[in-house]
DNA sequence: ACCATACCTCTCTC
DNA sequence: AGAGAGAGGTATG
């Protein structure tokens, strides 16, 4: 018996296309690193927005396969691989970093694992509302937002929102926004969103300006302190030497590094930058996720 | 300058 | 299954 062929998809599917390059990329390790929490991976795709575009992704042997919404002119392409920081070049950094067996080991287990640019605005929203929360949470913030004040793109059948703009996010309330589980960060996502539309913070003024500047003028919003700012600056404002230091990163690191003192964030920044250099921001990414997985490990053993 | 504490409520755990 | 801790931080005393 001949299996008939039934086509489970939708009709006009979009037409994939590819990009190719020759430089390492760990696409799912890079979506699922902490950096930016509204990708989700459905039938082997990565579905997500870069900018207002609803894009799929999906790595093989020489690239990225995707589809995308449309893209008013845009090259997607090159969008696809600003976004994915493919521009850095990670021989050098791994070069520059690789100062001892921790790091070694992490770059060996995750290579191909990058810091991505995406839009300042969302991911100053996002980092604001990292405070006391944890991934699962803050993905389902960025989506109650996207939902209620973002519009809606569809791509082949799949439907997700934009995150909306300031101006639009400005429409919410403080209380609106707390009923949608924000908590505390409610407030201050709702400050931040009046101070950019007003132009009170001028993100896309902050490309290439000093690292203290571009700093002090995040820390200028209520709700956004030392880390948050650095987040930002790491994941978005292409900042390779911004050093993000969680309670979790701080630990390790007086651990591992720093025989127990304990020193205080800008000691601890300073002391990044003098081994690693200006790719310090790398070399946090890599420790950061390598200390995750190895939590998860410990989870699972416990288990059985 | 340093340290403790409150802040919202969701999520994970036992 | 339901209660209790803890959560990627910041502002305030």
């Amino acid at each position: 018996m001949v299996k008939q062929a039934v086509s489970k998809t939708g009709p006009s599917v979009s037409q994939d296309k590819h990009i190719t390059f020759d430089v390492p990329l760990a696409l799912g390790i890079t979506l699922n690193s902490g950096q930016a929490f509204r990708w989700q991976l459905i039938d082997h795709w990565y579905y997500g927005l870069i900018g207002d575009v609803l894009v799929r992704l999906r790595q093989d042997e020489s690239g990225v396969k995707y589809a995308s919404t449309e893209t008013h002119g845009k090259d997607i392409a090159f969008l696809i691989w600003h976004y994915l920081g493919l521009c850095d070049d990670l021989d050098e950094v791994y070069q520059r970093i690789n100062t001892d067996d921790r790091i070694a080991g992490a770059i060996l287990h995750y290579r191909g694992l990058r810091l991505l640019r995406q839009d300042p605005w969302e991911c100053l929203i996002a980092f604001i509302c990292s405070a006391t929360s944890n991934i699962p949470r803050i993905s389902a913030t960025m989506e109650a937002l996207a939902k209620n004040y973002g519009h809606p793109l569809e791509l082949d059948g799949y439907v997700r929102h934009t995150f909306p703009t300031p101006y639009e996010l400005s429409s919410g309330t403080e209380a609106d926004l707390r009923r949608l589980g924000l908590g505390f960060r409610a407030k201050y996502v709702a400050w931040a969103a009046h101070m950019v539309r007003i132009g009170e913070l001028d993100l896309s003024s902050l490309y290439g300006v000093p690292y203290a500047d571009a700093l002090g003028a995040l820390m200028e919003c209520p709700g956004v302190g030392h880390k948050v700012a650095d987040c930002v600056l790491l994941f978005s404002l292409n900042r390779s030497e911004a050093f993000p230091i969680d309670r979790h990163i701080w630990r390790n690191l007086q651990n591992w590094y720093l025989d127990g003192h304990k020193l205080s964030y800008t000691n601890v920044l300073e002391w990044a930058w003098e081994r690693f250099g200006r790719w310090a921001g790398y070399a946090n990414q890599y420790l950061f996720y390598q200390q995750r997985q190895e939590g998860k490990k410990n989870l699972e053993g416990g288990g059985g």
